[in-house]
RNA sequence: GUGCCCGUAGCUCAAUCGGAUAGAGCACCAGCCUUCUAAGCUGGGGGUUACAGGUUCGAUCCCUGUCGGGCACGCCA
């Protein structure tokens, strides 16, 4: 194919706002002699008649300069250089310059979409870079809830739009294997067991509710009959006293309860935890691989206290000096790094905390060499950030290159009133439940249709109710609606690389084409920020575009030129469209 | 009580890190199928951006205070 970009300065990826950004830079070196500190910014304007793109920088350079910005703004469209894609260039307001880019340029980008295909709106950006994204990583003590599903679709796309930009991105799930939740679920699935061979202990109010606890409990007694039975009697000895006759509800009570089951269980007892572990990993593993959710690692709390790591790591703080013995227990001195107070990571009964792990863990990936760790955590966790950063700073390790991205939970909504959730007590809706009801892809577009520190309402009724009003509905039908129009055409879509796009004059067809066009900023934006709502609102828009072109232009028109050029440009909206929807792991249907 | 986040249309949310007349969807009202998918389109009403000050050419955005909401403040994970 024969190029369509005479000049363009990156004739990969025409980037026409870059492209400005470049002429205003050489035209402002001119104008202020001074070198200038801050980038140039351009932005897309919101109204057709302040051209395409605006640029504040005359404004910005009043106050050091000492002039009028609009006689500022005079004197750098002087200044700046001819351009073919540069139509005119206008003053407008304070001081804005209005940048108009040549319709030909618009006209001719549609090559460039088509030539692009599924790799239109990727770019380079990211150099290869190795990244980390580390989201979801729930206890495995159950199953997902709605809450973990906002991070998992957060955390895919994320990693998705890293990727697109040209990012080496590493998805990993971190296993919190090692803690007393999966001894609580241990015992909680024991006690089921038991029940199953008519052994009947109290069962605790804090232990594991679910019905899933049951389920794991009939598994094992399929498998291995009564081999884990044992007599109760042993297994209360020297609990702390109930409140009431026959009710076990406190944290003692549950902690006695464990250690005796060590006891009774000896050997035994690994073979359970082990169990329960790979049923519950495995579940979610399945649940997330329907939601369209991959991970390159899994990654066991549990293997850095088996290669020492945690103890490693801990030692290296005590070598640099900010630990401390107090009450028995070791602390480090998180405070230093600006933390409210110090924290514990042995305990007075030598185990190591949560928190040591974590260090371990943060520690590890360091090592792996990635050059940007995001860790995506629910907003709850807010407070733990300054003590892990601080960790960082005490290995004197970069912090800077540890991303924290927090993801506000959904809150779920039924009848109007919110539905409690609490994975112990087994109130909870789950992933899979949530999946069932409205759709994967409704699911997944739904959790990102919003920033992700905003709290989310999840309202489940209205999600059933208006399945077919869901946005992604929307999206998903402008892409089906161009693959029927290309149906009833019945030709080779490759032949459109040769259509006249100057046949696009329409005011309607020039702003769908600035929209392709503002699609490589989108994604590059949203990956800056993290942000991959950006790419769903952006979908909307240009199928709304889309929506309205096509309810006021007929395609299949006799006029091969005209029929040809509209159907370049409506194929690479579709293209687009599946691009993006792809980044969000939401499909992109042909027929509806 | 202390710290962090938030408060935008009736509801759910945007607003390209300080820019031009604050935008969408849902809901509501009025229209559009004999022609490529009506899961669509066109038009309409809807706002003192919680409140009060401050910073400057310019504030939903930054600063201070007040009110209201969420979360976190364990030798839990």
């Amino acid at each position: 194919m024969h190029t369509h970009f005479p000049i363009m300065i990156s004739p990969d990826q025409p980037n026409f706002k870059t492209h400005f950004a470049e002429l205003l830079r050489l035209a402002a070196s001119k104008v202020a002699s001074s070198d200038l500190a801050a980038p140039i910014e351009l932005t897309r304007t919101k109204q057709a008649s302040h051209g395409d793109y605006a640029c504040n920088l005359a404004m910005q350079l009043a106050k050091p300069l000492r002039k009028n910005p609009r006689d500022i703004a005079a004197l750098l469209i002087e200044a700046i250089p001819a351009s073919p894609y540069l139509e005119k260039v206008e003053i407008a307001g304070a001081g804005f310059i209005n940048l108009f880019l040549k319709t030909s340029a618009k006209q001719q980008f549609l090559f460039y979409v088509l030539q692009s295909g599924s790799e239109f709106g990727h770019s380079s950006v990211g150099k290869g870079k190795k990244v980390q994204v580390e989201f979801v990583s729930a206890n495995p003590t159950g199953p997902l809830h709605v809450g973990h599903g906002r991070g998992a679709a957060y955390g895919a796309s994320l990693a998705n739009i890293l990727t697109a930009v040209g990012f080496t991105v590493e998805r990993e799930f971190y296993i919190n294997d090692a803690g007393r939740q999966m001894d609580i679920l241990t015992l909680s699935t024991w006690l089921r067991y038991l029940a199953l061979h008519d052994i009947t202990v109290p069962f605790p109010t804090n232990a594991y509710q679910g019905e899933y606890v049951r389920d794991m409990a009939r598994l094992i007694q399929a498998a291995h009959g009564v081999r884990y039975v044992h007599q109760p009697n042993q297994l209360l000895q020297d609990l702390p006293l109930m409140s009431q006759e026959g009710v076990i509800d406190t944290e003692e009570q549950l902690n006695k309860l464990i250690a005796n089951t060590k006891t009774i269980l000896g050997q035994d007892y690994a073979y359970i935890h082990n169990f329960v572990l790979t049923e519950q990993l495995g579940d979610c593993r399945n649940d997330l691989m329907e939601f369209g959710v991959v991970f390159d690692h899994w990654f066991s709390e549990q293997s850095l206290f088996d290669n020492g790591m945690v103890a490693q790591a801990i030692q290296l703080l005590e070598q640099k000096n900010y630990l401390y013995q107090q009450d028995g227990a070791i602390w480090f001195r998180s405070t230093d790094f600006g933390d409210e107070k110090d924290r514990v990571v042995q305990r007075e009964n030598g185990q190591f905390t949560y928190f040591a792990s974590d260090i371990a863990y943060h520690l590890n990936k360091f090592e792996r060499g990635f050059e940007q760790i995001i860790d995506v955590w629910g907003a709850d966790h807010h407070g733990y950030i300054p003590r892990v950063k601080g960790a960082i700073q005490a290995l004197e390790l970069d912090p800077k290159k540890l991303e924290i991205a927090l993801v506000q939970f959904a809150v779920l909504y039924r009848n109007g009133n919110k539905v409690p959730m609490s994975t112990r007590s087994g109130e909870f809706v789950t992933l899979r439940e949530l999946r069932q009801e409205v759709g994967n892809d409704a699911a997944r577009f739904f959790y990102v249709l919003r920033k992700s520190d905003q709290h989310l309402d999840f309202d489940l009724d209205l999600a059933k109710s208006q399945s077919n009003e869901n946005p992604v509905y929307y999206i998903q039908y402008a892409h089906a609606r161009v693959s029927s129009v290309l149906t009833q055409w019945d030709e080779d879509v490759a032949i459109l690389s040769n259509a006249n796009t100057e046949m696009l004059t329409d005011l309607v067809e020039l702003a769908l084409l600035q929209k392709l066009i503002d699609f490589h900023d989108i994604v590059e934006t949203a990956a800056k920020e993290f942000a991959p709502h950006l790419i769903a609102f952006y979908l909307r828009e240009l199928a709304s575009d889309f929506h309205s072109y096509y309810n006021a232009t007929r395609f299949l028109v006799p006029e091969i030129p005209v029929r040809n050029a509209r159907l370049a440009l409506i194929t690479s909206v579709q293209q687009v469209l599946r691009n993006g929807l792809e980044l969000l792991g939401v499909s992109a249907p042909e027929k509806m």
